[in-house]
DNA sequence: AAGACAGGAGTGGTCAGACCACTTTTCATC
DNA sequence: GATGAAAAGTGGTCTGACCACTCCTGTCTT
């Protein structure tokens, strides 16, 4: 038998190969993919090896096994590794800046991008937001956050923005409160004007009132 | 003993018992894991099923395994989690630009925080880069941008940043051309100075001519 | 005494086989 | 044709075995 790879994990092979398959025979999201055992004969492997790729991939959400059916395809925008993996970040201090940071770096390019295009700028969904701090006198901060990074129009950095949100267990979901909505108007003035300083500004103002208002009390 | 949770997958338990053992133990990055024998006997499971938690939590780059030695724990910043997920992720087409763009996003956060720190404007990193450029010429694109994003200080935004640049299949390492020294040159002095606008006006003049000797235009 | 070497212990890597629990399919029976 | 029990297929788990590698240790050689 030839043993191309000595140095290299075996079940990481396996994950390789498992996206061949994967990719070779057309398996689409929500596929079924071959059995255990018939991949262990097919990659000429023990069971347990593909196992442990497989459990790899099932860890990440890129498939899904149900007892008794099989092992699927599943559309990796579920993922919901996250949750795991935020547990086991969070115990390296420095890290959680770093993700903070990240976070924003994102949240501020898509500023900055929607300030550089009036089209973006004239995007209805700014009044509406602007309206609903008006009338609810609440907004969530990951809704206006969620849509200027979705009109900045790059899907990628959205991708990554989102997996940061949810390595943060800052709860990120809450509501605003009153002293902010004066930092979110000025944000979305700004933002339809094209005002980058200022937008920025008003970013960064209102990034500061969330992050004490974490020191503090918790709703 | 019986398993009183048959609904949850066995390995996922494992995987936050592992949690438990970290933190209860104070395990900390690089430190050593129990051998899959020991933990096996302590959470009353089979090696297999200990095994197949361990390769999950290593395709996720959270824990290193060397022959002969044992399981350790690793730096998060280290995890490969990006790197799988940008592997399906970059099976979309239209995917490309999106990945230069927000490798530049990247890049502009860390000309942005440079310039609001006065000791990372005064690293002599700058200087010298200014003088190789008189000197030699030529400077590699790759070099200053990487130093500009190591003196930023984000290691997960250096990490991403390093990631986008491998996909990128644009050839990043060119040597730049005589015309775009005063790019560069604008841009180490802007950045000097903590002339935010500036600097990145040169940033974006030097991109561009970048690309158009590509003559590979986007937008 | 210092170095070299062989062996054992510990550890991860892999495999094969055996059950179990569950789902789907098959097929004999009514 | 409908029903339901058996069979087949599949993932879930455990056990035991063997290999390859690393590290430590104690003996032997110089």
């Amino acid at each position: 038998m030839q043993n191309p790879k000595p140095s290299s994990k075996m079940f990481l092979d396996i994950v390789g190969e498992l996206r061949s398959i994967i990719t070779e025979e057309g398996i689409e999201t929500g596929g079924k993919l071959p059995s255990e055992r018939e991949l262990a004969e097919r990659l000429q492997a023990g069971r347990s090896t593909i196992r442990e790729a497989l459990r790899s991939l099932e860890l990440l959400g890129l498939i899904e096994t149900r007892r008794g059916e099989g092992t699927f395809l599943v559309d990796f925008r579920k993922h919901q590794l996250v949750e795991v993996l935020a547990a086991f970040i969070m115990q390296q201090p420095d890290s959680v800046t770093d993700v903070q940071e990240t976070r924003r770096i994102h949240e501020t390019a898509a500023i900055l991008a929607i300030c550089k295009d009036s089209a973006l700028r004239a995007l209805p969904v700014w009044d509406s937001l602007f309206k609903k701090i008006d009338q609810d006198g609440e907004i969530l901060r990951e809704d206006l956050v969620r849509e200027m990074i979705v009109a900045a129009g790059n899907r990628l950095s959205l991708k990554i923005w989102f997996l940061l949100k949810q390595y943060s267990k800052v709860p990120f979901s809450e509501m605003t409160k009153i002293d902010e909505n004066e930092s979110v108007k000025m944000l979305l003035l700004n933002l339809g004007n094209g005002n980058v300083i200022a937008t920025l500004e008003a970013y960064s103002e209102w990034i500061k009132l969330v992050e004490s208002e974490r020191g503090d009390n918790n709703k």
